[in-house]
DNA sequence: TATTTAGAAATTGTCGGACAATTTCTCCGT
DNA sequence: ACGGAGAAATTGTCCGACAATTTCTAAATA
C-alpha cells in the first residue's frame, strides 16, 4: 500500500531517482562508487525497467556516467570540470539573482526570501551538513523561483550542483571560507531590489567559492 | 545486421531519440502531436523499453512533455515560455561567445570557427531550413566548443533550442529580421578575440531574435 | 439537438523472464 | 609476480503480462 502510493506519486523511478540523489547527500553513495542494477533493484523494490529509466534521468543529469556495458558510477569531477561548472554558476546564478531582485516587490515574493534567507542563517550556526545543504538548496529555489523565469529553473537542475556539494562535503574549509556574509549580501541585494547589484553579489560570492576550491589538494578530485 | 550495427553504435534508445529529433526539424512530428509508445516501437522496430528510454531522455531536455498514463506530447511553447527561454539563452549565449573569443589563438579554433562560418553564410543564401538550421547548430557548437567550457556544452543541448527553431519554421520574418549580419558580427568579434565585444555581439543577436518573436501573432504560440 | 454518462478500447506503468554481448573476476600455468 | 583462459557477473534488449488510468464511443437523458 504505501510503497504502491510512493510508487504512484511520480513513479517507480522517481522513487529511485530520489532515493539515490538522497542517498548521495546522506552518503550513502559515493563518488566513484558503482551502482549495479540488480542491487539497486533488490534495495528499492521495483523492477530493473525501473531502475534503469532512474539511472538514465541521473545520467541526464551527470550525477553519474554511463558507458555501454559498464555499470553506472557516481561521477567525481576533475579539477578542471570543476573550474568549468563554478564559471557556468557564476553566470547562472547571477542572472537568477538579478532576476529576483528585479522581481522583489511582485506577489508575495519579499517574504518568500525573507523566510528562506532565515532559515538559511538559522542553519548556517549548526554544523550539520545535510540540513545545511537543504536550506541552501531552498535559498536558491526560492530565488529562481522569484525570478520566474521558467526556463532557468528547468535547467538550473541539470547543472552540477549536486555533484559539487558532495564531491567536497569533507572539506569544511570550502564552506566557510565563504559563508560568513555572502548569502546575507546575496539577500540584502536582492531586498533591495538592484538587479545589478544582487547580480554582482552572486557573482562575487560563486568566485570566491571557486577560489576556496582551488585551494583544496589533489586528494578531492577526480582524474 | 544493419540494425544490430546502429544499436550497438549507441543503443536503441538512441536510435529513438535521435529519429525524433530529426523527425522534429524534417516536420515529421509537429507540436502537439502526441507519441504513442506503440506506435514508436512499430516505427523503429525496438522494444518498449527502448521507447520508453528515449522518450524520458527527450523529457529531461525538455522537447516532450509526459504526464502520468498519458501519452508523450511534442511540446509546444507559450509567450511566456518562448521569453524566459530567450532570456536564459541571452546570458548562456553570451557566455559562450565571450568564452570563444577569448581562447580564439587556442589550438586549431580559429579555423574550426572559420569553416563554420562560412558554412553558415553559404547556408543562409540558400532557402533550405532544414540545411540552414544544421548549419547554424554547427556554429553554435563549434563557438562552444572553443570556448572550451564543458558543463556549459553538457547544459546546451538541455535548453529547448530545439523546439525554438521547429516552432516558429513557418515564420521567415523571424529568421529574416535576424539573420543579414548578425551571425557575421558575432563572427567578426570572436575572430577579433575581445571577449567583452563578441559577448554583446551574441545578446545583441538574442534580442533581436526575441524581439522578431515579440511581433509573431498568437497563433505561433500555446495556450 | 445538446449533454451526460456508462461501458469499451486504447494507452501507460510496471513487473518478470529470457538471452546475447560484453565486461569483470578468478584461478592456473609460467 | 604476471599474463591469459575460462567462469561469473553485468548490462542491453526484447517479449509477454496485467493493473491503473485515460480516452474514445455510443447509448440514455434532458
Amino acid at each position: 500500500m504505501t510503497k504502491q502510493q510512493a510508487a504512484l506519486a511520480d513513479g517507480s523511478p522517481g522513487v529511485v531517482y530520489r532515493g539515490i540523489v538522497d542517498g548521495l547527500y546522506r552518503g550513502r553513495y559515493v563518488p566513484g562508487q558503482r551502482l549495479v542494477e540488480a542491487d539497486l533493484t533488490r534495495d528499492f523494490d521495483v523492477g530493473r525497467g525501473s531502475v534503469r529509466e532512474a539511472l538514465s534521468r541521473l545520467a541526464a543529469e551527470g550525477l553519474i556516467s554511463m558507458s555501454l556495458h559498464r555499470s553506472a558510477i557516481i561521477r567525481s569531477m576533475s579539477r578542471v570540470e570543476v573550474r568549468d561548472l563554478v564559471a557556468l554558476l557564476e553566470v547562472l546564478n547571477g542572472f537568477a539573482a538579478r532576476l529576483a531582485a528585479d522581481r522583489i516587490e511582485e506577489g508575495a515574493n519579499r517574504k518568500l526570501i525573507d523566510d528562506a534567507c532565515a532559515t538559511l542563517l538559522d542553519a548556517e550556526v549548526q554544523r550539520d551538513f545535510l540540513h545545511f545543504a537543504r536550506a541552501r538548496n531552498a535559498f536558491y529555489k526560492t530565488m529562481v523561483a522569484i525570478g520566474g523565469n521558467h526556463e532557468l529553473a528547468r535547467i538550473m537542475p541539470r547543472t552540477n550542483v549536486d555533484l559539487l556539494r558532495v564531491q567536497f562535503r569533507a572539506y569544511q574549509t570550502v564552506d566557510e571560507g565563504v559563508r560568513i556574509g555572502d548569502y546575507r549580501a546575496i539577500y540584502d541585494a536582492i531586498a533591495e531590489g538592484v538587479g545589478r547589484k544582487a547580480e554582482a553579489a552572486a557573482k562575487t560570492h560563486i568566485r570566491r567559492l571557486g577560489d576556496a576550491i582551488d585551494r583544496l589538494p589533489d586528494a578531492a578530485f577526480a582524474g
